[in-house]
DNA sequence: TCGGATTACCTGACATGGTTCGAAGTATGT
DNA sequence: ACATACTTCGAACCATGTCAGGTAATCCGA
């Protein structure tokens, strides 16, 4: 249906405007933080009205929205880049570099960690077709821990726990600084190290 | 000054009205959220007009400070009550039992964690007096952290990430169960167990 | 090229939120 | 009883997210 060029070319404007929304939107929480976020602003910062908008996002939680999928995107492509075949051998370094690139992509943006691993938009909940987006970084993730020998559940749940608690302090405690990042090594060596870290008892095949 | 019996009077029943809507408040939190604050609500729950409650809190976000200085009095209070039957035999009792008591105080209650431990709410920074409350709770716990092995800052600091990654994560990940809250003990025994902990090397008497 | 439809954007308005001001009522101290 | 301080209130201000309706530009088929 349409090869018609003129359609093409007002959904292609279109889908500019919708991008060039969000990435105001981006600018605007990386200067007054998460929650401030105005449709009134950001309007102004994209040159039109705030209702006008609403011709683009339903509502104010659907920008969020957006920025929500898209962060989980950059999570993706971020984790994937650590894909470095030199490591695959050594069960240890990807490990590591897994857990780095990790902290690093929380760091990075601390308002972008804000909206995707802690809850904190007051009615903001992702659709379905960001959550999806969400689900599918967290299974890529998983795999990529598993080939490094992180498998059973309490093991890469503890994972999680340790490296989300050090992004956490890092962003909030010293931010810029490097007080807790440095302290990611330390982290997986204790997990790798735990024998129980390596069940062959259960759910395993003998 | 004055011993005058009517003017302590009329403080006293000022400290009750503050104390009250300060309770009101946490009520109010508790049903809708750190952010679903209002005024006017929290006027209606104690039975006064919103404007009232200003000749009690120059400011909405006073009361999270009151709120603020509160939750940091019970952390305190509560990491003192530390004795648990559950740990009396254990060897690693110390240490498991403060781990415990600090991730069930903050899964008891999420919104005093996000509180106290996530600065969340847009506009609001502790005072002075409240942050040195705060303060004073996080020297107890280290004091008592020391006590039970764990004195340099690196072990301490990472003990910090772990326990709040885990209550980060069992906190919004599984309100109510304990997925993460068992891994408690694991956690705290791969510290115990990691050489690094124990350092003799340097900075330490000879 | 022209008329109808679709689109982009606007103005105006509403509800709700925190907050200020100044007046009215109430308790307190002499 | 009177002056004072304290408490509470009504009205209003400003910023916010959002809805309804209008207008001008753009696109499409004839």
């Amino acid at each position: 249906m349409s090869g018609n060029p003129n359609g093409d070319r007002r959904s292609a404007r279109r889908q500019e405007t919708l991008a060039e929304i969000v990435a105001a939107a981006w600018e605007m929480v990386a200067e007054h933080g998460l929650a401030g976020l105005s449709m009134r602003d950001l309007g102004d910062r994209v040159g039109m009205r705030a209702q006008s908008l609403y011709s683009y996002f339903a509502s104010k939680n659907k920008i969020y929205d957006a920025m929500f999928m898209e962060g989980y995107q950059a999570f993706s492509a971020w984790m994937e880049a650590t894909d470095d075949p030199r490591f695959r051998a050594d069960p240890a370094r990807p490990a590591r570099l897994l857990a780095h690139r990790f902290v690093e992509f929380c760091t990075i943006d601390p308002v972008r960690y804000q909206l995707l691993f802690q809850r904190t938009i007051p009615g903001f909940e992702p659709s379905p077709e960001s959550y999806a987006v969400a689900l599918k970084a967290y299974e890529n993730a998983r795999e990529r821990l598993a080939d490094s020998g992180l498998r059973d559940q309490e093991t890469t749940d503890l994972w999680t726990a340790m490296l989300t608690g050090l992004a956490d302090q890092q962003i909030s405690n010293d931010p810029g600084g490097d007080r807790w990042e440095r302290l990611v090594d330390r982290a997986v060596d204790l997990l790798l190290a735990d024998p129980q870290t390596h069940p062959h008892t259960e759910s395993d095949k003998a």
